[in-house]
DNA sequence: GCCGTTTTCGGCCCGACTGTTTTCAGTCG
């Protein structure tokens, strides 16, 4: 299988720890650093840009020296400078620097002064009471890298964003009602709407003198105060999540907004247009000289370096700047545009309510449609329809839709590719459905070309329509399968066939990097929740916000369009 | 090691908090 890229940026990130350990030159270790992240949210594989002839050296942060490294990792699996690196300081000291308070000073110390050079290692002797004892340690230092090292596990996952937004909302509720509190926004990724967060950043403009902080340390969820200053403090919740509340004065809640909502990428950015014209942005405003000349709205901070102001999702230095700059920022899709739901099940198979519950609710939502697209025989687990038993619910929903008012069902099934790329329902049957959903189910170990010719093949069926979770994976718990995804929506635009992009949060699949290879290659996605049960309907909204991350338009998404409209789309055959 | 409205050299974001030290280094975001 060929090296992805987040195997490259791991390379290249360890290599940055162990450099910085080492004190090299911090600019060299921040190219490093830089690099793995510009690898990390490329939407195309290295290896893939490789095979077509494309310069790496024309993406951002990577240089002549940084191509050619990449080059040696895809061809050989790895890098000669990270080994040489190695022999001299060993690998197991950047996972040490994954520990808080843990940076690349200390953990020299820790290993020239103690010979610790494993997590392991620093756990023995933070039982044993050494550490204290070196010079710029002390107690404290010493109880909470015990504390710390004892819980700690290589992978601290972050969270979804639908999770996350559970844990937030008592805690926003009650920080609003502390005395003094005028605003209060969670920013960082979970404001741009990133699929996972890490940690909650609450920004709250609050009067100095507030009691804000005091009351946010005493919150019952807290666990442990990391840090608690006036205007920054930093808890760990009994969840396991970090939240940071930073209260600015309203004069700079703009300007704070900007700076934490990030992305970084995003505010160096910024910053740097600031600098040429004599501006300096931090989260107090922006200065002219010792002057304040914006930063009460984010509005002013944008103006200030001659840009409208960008929507949070767009805020990861993926070219919005060029494009504010030319007024050709994207007109994102939003929630109001979706006119129907495209994929979700009912009790024939796994869902849990019934074909007429999911019209009343869809109807709720003031959708103009919905399809139902109950599993077909192969998928045996959720007791897939066969041929007798999708002609039974076809007739079922033609009879319902003569009661219905105001909505209409879709006639659909949702397809098992089956491993030679046929379909697991005959086109006798299928072609009496208003369209078809197909997805893979099954042989998720396939290499990546059999993967992706079985899709491929798929698609020469002149009643394959829609491509369902087109990579497979389950955030936080399966990788996506391998497939060449640019091919796949290559073919699905010349063949007149489009992608779904999974709303359910478990899924959101496509990724926001693999919405904009969509948009890119022009090939038009369906926004679908997957809903098994009328509930889950709600799940739209997490589909939205990560099209809105891929810069999709109404435009770009079909189920923004009316039936009439999308029949014709249906009609390949 | 990257980058360019200061373009092949000379910059590269910077302020808050903690602990240990007594004026600041280390870490974090």
């Amino acid at each position: 299988m060929p090296v992805r890229n987040s195997e490259i940026a791991d390379i290249f990130e360890k290599l940055a720890d162990l450099l910085e350990i080492e004190e090299s030159n911090p600019f060299r270790v921040r190219a490093y650093r830089n690099a793995a992240q510009s690898i990390r949210g490329h939407g195309k594989a290295m290896a893939d840009l490789l095979e077509q002839g494309a310069d790496l050296s024309e993406l951002p942060d990577i240089g002549e020296d940084l191509a050619e490294k990449i080059q040696t990792i895809v061809t050989t699996g790895e890098l000669p400078l990270l080994n040489e690196v190695e022999s001299r300081t060993p690998a197991a000291l950047s996972d040490m620097m994954r520990i808080e308070g843990l940076g690349p000073k200390r953990v020299k110390t820790l290993y020239k002064t103690l010979d610790i050079k494993s997590i392991d290692d620093l756990k023995r002797a933070a039982r044993s009471g050494k550490i204290r004892e070196i010079p710029g340690f002390g107690k404290k230092t010493e109880d909470r890298i015990r504390t710390r090292v004892e819980g700690f596990t290589s992978h601290e996952q972050r969270v979804k964003l639908c999770v996350a937004e559970q844990i937030a909302e008592p805690l926003v509720d009650y920080l609003r009602k502390v005395k003094g509190v005028k605003d209060i926004v969670i920013a960082g990724s979970f404001r741009r709407r990133k699929e996972t967060v890490g940690d909650l950043d609450i920004l709250i403009a609050a009067a100095r003198d507030s009691i804000v902080m005091d009351r946010f340390v005493e919150f019952g969820e807290v666990v442990e105060v990391i840090s608690k200053g006036r205007t920054r403090a930093r808890v760990r919740l009994r969840c396991g999540m970090s939240v940071d509340v930073r209260v600015v004065p309203a004069v700079s809640f703009g300007a704070a907004l900007v700076y934490f909502t990030g992305s970084k990428q995003h505010n160096i950015a910024i910053r740097k247009m600031g600098v040429r014209r004599n501006l300096k942005i931090n989260e107090y405003g922006v200065f002219r000289d010792k002057k304040r000349v914006a930063g009460k709205s984010e509005k002013s901070v944008y103006a200030s370096v001659g840009l409208p102001v960008i929507v949070p999702e767009l805020r990861e230095n993926r070219g919005e700047l060029q494009a504010a700059r030319k007024n050709r920022l994207p007109h994102l899709i939003t929630m109001e545009d979706i006119r129907g739901d495209l994929h979700c099940h009912t009790r024939a198979t796994d869902g849990r309510d019934t074909p007429r519950r999911m019209a009343e609710a869809a109807a709720e939502r003031g959708y103009e449609y919905l399809s139902i697209n109950d599993h077909s025989k192969r998928v045996a687990v959720a007791n897939g329809l066969d041929r007798k038993r999708l002609l039974k619910q076809i007739k079922e929903i033609d009879k319902l839709n003569e009661k219905l008012d105001g909505i209409e069902l879709l006639k659909s099934v949702e397809l098992d590719i089956l491993q030679d790329g046929s379909l697991d329902l005959p086109d006798s049957v299928i072609k009496e459905l208003d369209f078809t959903v197909c997805a893979v189910h099954y042989g998720f170990n396939l290499s990546r070309r059999k993967q992706t010719d079985r899709v491929l093949r798929a698609m020469d069926n002149p009643y394959f329509n829609i491509l369902a979770h087109p990579t497979g994976r389950l955030i936080n718990e399966r990788e996506p399968y391998p497939i060449n995804l640019e091919a796949i929506m290559k073919a699905a635009k010349e063949r007149g066939c489009f992608l779904e992009l999974n709303a359910h949060p478990d899924r959101l699949d496509l990724t926001d990097d693999a919405c904009l290879l969509a948009k890119e290659i022009q090939v038009r996605i369906a926004v679908s929740t997957d809903a098994h049960s009328a509930s889950d309907l709600r799940y739209m909204r997490c589909g939205i916000d990560q099209a809105r991350r891929g810069w999709l338009e109404k435009t770009d998404i079909i189920n923004t369009l009316s039936l009439s409209k999308l029949k014709e789309l249906f009609a390949r055959r």
